[in-house]
DNA sequence: ATGGCATATCCTATATGA
């Protein structure tokens, strides 16, 4: 089973090279955001035709989710990130799909920092991480997908010093993520590639695409039950070089679920330590 | 300190993104 991840950045201008990814991919499972698009306006008629099922959560202008699913239609579990009932951005979808819980989210950017973008986005990050920690425990095979707007080590960006005062880059975010994983969550692409320059997102300015120079910032986390049937994870970044492409590239994972559990559900814990600029830990496996 | 580019909307301008 393949899942990904792919922030659109506008669901209506994206919707020919959304439609082209999927018909050449095929992923079973593809969480989106940046949909920027009212519910209306959602092309749900458009993915039948390419075999699949929506969920969705617009907004007029900015954010918006979306789950599908080919040739099923995801179950919704939650519409909204647990916290805080005033807090009215469309950033978090979860369902369920062939039995798995998917989580769609999109992290506030918080650009300007300091600022209250930056503290809405650590405020939203504190409650992604109480509400993972319920996911995780209870038990169920789990998948957080999505735009988490963090570069997690200096490894995960051509150039970190452009980028310094970058609410990205910052040691708040980067903390937040570190302790996101310490509850034992498996980045996928970290994880199967642990000494790889590999990214999700090239900016439109100076050529950056060109130059691959890019940032990972979507990222697939798996609980403990997935994990273990991890057998494949990368970056369609073919995508990113389509015209009129978005600005991210989807990242995926492949998961074999017709193997037997294994028994000690691999409960590694978190093998980074915040800043940590090599993953020695990772790297010996 | 700013801009480079792209998308959206209240569109010969402005807000947001990362």
């Amino acid at each position: 089973m393949k899942i990904a991840t792919y922030n659109v950045n506008g669901i209506k201008s994206r919707l020919p090279n959304l439609l082209e990814w999927l018909e050449r991919e095929r992923p079973d499972v593809a969480c989106l955001q940046e949909l920027k698009a009212l519910d209306g306006a959602f092309p749900t008629d458009a993915l039948r035709e390419a075999g699949y099922g929506s969920l969705w959560k617009g907004q007029r202008s900015w954010n918006g989710v979306a789950i599908l699913a080919r040739g099923a239609a995801p179950l919704e579990i939650r519409r909204t990130l647990p916290g805080d009932a005033a807090d009215d951005q469309s950033r978090y979808l979860e369902a369920a799909v062939d039995g798995i819980v998917v989580a769609c989210l999109y992290l506030p950017n918080g650009n300007p920092q300091p600022g209250p973008k930056f503290d809405y986005k650590l405020a939203w990050f504190e409650r992604l991480i109480r509400h993972a920690k319920g996911l995780w425990k209870s038990g169920h095979p789990v998948v957080l997908a999505g735009d988490f707007n963090v570069v997690p080590t200096d490894l995960d960006i051509y150039n970190p010093r452009s980028w310094l005062k970058d609410a990205l880059l910052q040691p708040e975010s980067r903390d937040c993520y570190a302790r996101l994983l310490q509850q034992g969550w498996t980045d996928a692409i970290r994880h199967l590639h642990p000494d790889a320059a590999v990214f999700t997102f090239w900016d439109y300015f100076r050529k950056h695409w060109e130059r691959n120079a890019g940032l990972r910032i979507d990222h697939l986390l798996l609980s403990s039950e997935l994990a273990p049937r991890l057998v494949e994870a990368g970056v369609d970044a073919w995508v990113r070089g389509q015209p009129h492409a978005s600005d991210h590239a989807p990242s995926w994972v492949r998961l074999d679920l017709a193997a037997p559990p294994e028994k000690p559900a691999a409960k590694r814990p978190a093998a980074r330590k915040p800043a940590a600029r090599k993953t020695a830990a990772q790297g010996k496996k």
